[in-house]
DNA sequence: TCAGACCAAGTGGTCTGACCACAGCTTTTC
DNA sequence: GAAAAGCTGTGGTCAGACCACTTGGTCTGA
């Protein structure tokens, strides 16, 4: 049954990742040169490179070029890119589609505002407050808010000390950056939108805080839907964006 | 500033996904050759296949040696095996936890059940309940029997027909596939838990159909976190499970 | 005429060898 | 002793070659 993958780069990663369970390489570990790594494995140089990209555009390796103690390809377990770049092929392939995106962002955010109200007496919202006070600053672009916009929701989801939703929030949004980017430019009137979001965001933390898990739940979907049906993201079809306009 | 990403395969998979974005290129559509497209964008034919291989592990393309219509690169778009794949190499890179794959699952599951219950009379359950009468059958291997029941979690997912969601369940699921089969056969007395989950199984998805959203999000999340309690997957840390035993 | 065998072409899969750019280390030189 | 030059090892890339495989056409023979 099953012949061994019959192709080399697979045989390549197998043995990486197999590397990695056992505990033979962990975080800032070194890989072997690309050469030591072909003739261990009876493969090509070539190969081993094919298996070396895949790791690296899922946020295992980094590499660099030279010699010394910073140069190969060193283990390191970055995801958020690596999700992001993902999903962002999967919508640019018509797998996924930005109304869902956006829906699964508004399900995993309210699941994580009603975990955080449930438990608000052990959690650290201090960054996201912090993050609330830096956006207050006046003309800001609409990019540099979205950005702050984006890490406020990004640091609930860390403050709920998951590193899988915090980067599958910080992917969700990085796959649809360019769609939110376009939307917030079609605003009619940005300063009055950027003021409700920031009123929206002061009422979702203080709920949070609060302990009122309906409250919060309510106000965080509100929040996301409401945003997202004024910049029409979740009616518009990806390709409409582009020429159709 | 920035500049062009000198790596060759960076851009060969740019140019890619413009096409895709572009509309040049859709599902099905093939890739040029790799020999056309490495002279056609002035690189070499291995940095081509380096970003092949990307697409091809983000599940983008599939590729087949031999000539006629089935030969060559065609794009698909199956997000699936690739959002697992990358979340498995994160577990063994120690990026993500195992816990924290549990306590996503735990989140978005029950989201889903909620939203499922909150808009019971819109949506179509008879896949979920034909798992279910599946997993009714006697002399079920436990590997059978989970097999089942994933299956029986996704087809919740892909009730509230939301694709993106829907993956991140079968990839959250694969990443931990190696855990749940060898704390399954850690346990004590298979049939019972079996039964049990069975049981379970019919709560949850007679509240959604009632409408009931308390009842099904409270038995859902008993149902998951009960069953990776007692196979101890959110204490135990991975490493430990492999030689420590 | 038709069926089967055969062959040609085009594809991805792989390997080899070569060269480059770069970073660190070593040696030389002043 | 310090600065400069060279050496070494790394990834990055390219070019060419060969293989296995699939398809579609062509040839052969009944």
């Amino acid at each position: 049954m099953a012949e061994p993958e019959t192709r080399a780069w697979k045989i390549v990663l197998d043995s990486i990742e197999s590397r990695l369970l056992s505990g033979e390489l962990g975080p800032g570990d070194h890989l072997p040169p690309e050469r030591a790594l072909a003739s261990e494995l009876g493969v090509g140089r070539s190969s081993v490179r094919e298996a070396l990209r895949v790791l690296e555009v899922f946020g295992l390796i980094r590499t660099q070029t030279g010699s010394g103690p910073q140069s190969g390809a060193i283990i390191i377990a970055s995801p958020s890119s690596a999700i992001g770049a993902l999903m962002r092929m999967q919508v640019a392939a018509r797998g996924f589609q930005v109304a869902d995106i956006v829906r699964t962002r508004l399900l995993l955010e309210t699941a994580v505002v009603r975990d955080l109200a449930e438990r608000s007496d052990a959690i650290d919202l201090a960054d996201a407050a912090k993050l609330l006070d830096a956006m207050e600053a006046p003309q800001l672009t609409p990019e540099e808010f979205l950005a702050l916009d984006a890490q406020f929701h990004l640091s609930l989801a860390e403050a709920s000390e998951n590193q899988v939703v915090a980067t599958m929030m910080t992917g969700l949004r990085s796959s649809i950056e360019g769609y939110v980017l376009e939307g917030a430019a079609g605003l009619p009137d940005w300063d009055a939108t950027a003021d409700r979001l920031r009123a929206e965001h002061r009422t979702i933390l203080m709920a949070i805080i609060a302990g009122d898990r309906d409250a919060a739940t309510l106000h965080t979907n509100n929040h996301i839907s409401g945003y997202y049906a004024e910049t029409h993201l979740t009616t518009a079809h990806h390709n409409e964006s582009h020429d159709h306009g």
